[in-house]
DNA sequence: ATCCAGGCATGCA
DNA sequence: TGCATGCCTGGA
């Protein structure tokens, strides 16, 4: 077996899924018909057969079907979930326009770390501070001549304090870094195996996203982030900027509406779909220009 | 030159 | 609960 293959029953899409801001380390090639992305201990390249076929290939093979099983997310029911979040015109539509895009499952360590280093960024900056990172701690890995980096494990990472982060460019984002790099929250670490940043399954939905929040520099957005992306736990609905105005224009057009409120509306409309609603609309709300800044007036 | 981003902790009503 | 404020840094 040289290579993997799936075959979809609704459709795939390699570039919504990468570029809709879900993940920030992959590399695209031959216009999105090409990705590859480290995931974990290895490189791996995703290829776009058709709408509906991918094909992975790997530098490293073993265990390689269960990895991509997981991170691809095969057993999502995606036409019932496009279904379901279509609950009026509008949501038709954008179900439509997104159709292909899927969720992932990532790295709890890598994303809880990425989404931290998110708060008050932009992507491209986001993409800079973790390639920073990763050149000066990860594991360098070349593959059919490209040069990826592993994402460092948090042993790697030992020793990393508040000061080496900003000088990384963290900002302070580098305090709440340091802080969790120095020592694994308590509830994410396996006590019978001793690995450190694994989840417990045994917590539900509203439990877990307690524990997230307890963590220093993890509030409400970087909780349900790290829960939809990397807990896999569908029903979360994170609330930033684009989602608060698309929120108010549409779903929620009282005057004064909490960021709270925005949130449980999301799961209420959405239900089990909510982390894939939330999705969809990001992605429409960034590439349809409708929530555009409306640009300053020039002077004179 | 300000101003503000894919938030969060802190302190206060 | 809900609000205000400061926080790093870089791009508009």
């Amino acid at each position: 077996m040289a290579s993997l293959s799936y075959t979809f029953q609704e459709p795939f899409n390699l570039r919504k899924t990468f570029e809709c801001g879900q993940i920030f380390r992959y590399v695209p090639a031959n216009n999105f018909k090409t990705v590859y992305a480290p995931i974990r201990n290895r490189v791996v390249k995703i290829i776009q057969k058709s709408p509906k076929k991918l094909e992975i290939q790997s530098n490293r093979l073993e265990g390689l079907e269960t990895l991509m099983d997981s991170f691809l997310r095969v057993d999502d029911n995606y036409k019932e979930m496009l279904e379901e979040i279509a609950i009026d015109t509008l949501m038709k539509k954008i179900s439509f326009h997104c159709r292909g895009l899927r969720l992932l499952k990532q790295d709890l360590f890598e994303c809880m770390f990425s989404f931290i280093l998110s708060q008050c960024s932009n992507i491209p900056r986001i993409k800079k501070n973790l390639s920073t990172l990763v050149q000066d701690y990860g594991r360098k890995v070349n593959y059919e001549n490209r040069r990826f980096y592993l994402f460092p494990t948090p042993e790697m990472l030992k020793g990393c304090d508040e000061e080496i982060f900003r000088e990384m460019g963290f900002g302070y984002r580098a305090k709440y870094l340091s802080r969790i790099i120095d020592s694994c929250p308590d509830f994410l670490e396996n006590k019978k195996s001793g690995e450190k940043f694994c989840l417990d399954c045994s917590l539900d939905t509203e439990e877990l996203n307690k524990k997230l929040k307890s963590i220093y520099g993890v509030g409400q957005k970087v909780s349900d982030c790290v829960q939809l992306f990397a807990a896999g736990d569908l029903r979360l609905f994170p609330v930033d900027t684009w989602m608060k105005k698309f929120m108010k224009k549409y779903y929620c057009t009282q005057k004064k509406v909490s960021e709270r409120k925005i949130r449980h509306k999301g799961q209420e409309l959405f239900g089990k779909w909510a982390g894939y609603a939330q999705e969809f609309i990001f992605y429409y709300a960034r590439t349809e220009e409708v929530f555009e800044k409306p640009k300053k007036p020039q002077k004179g």
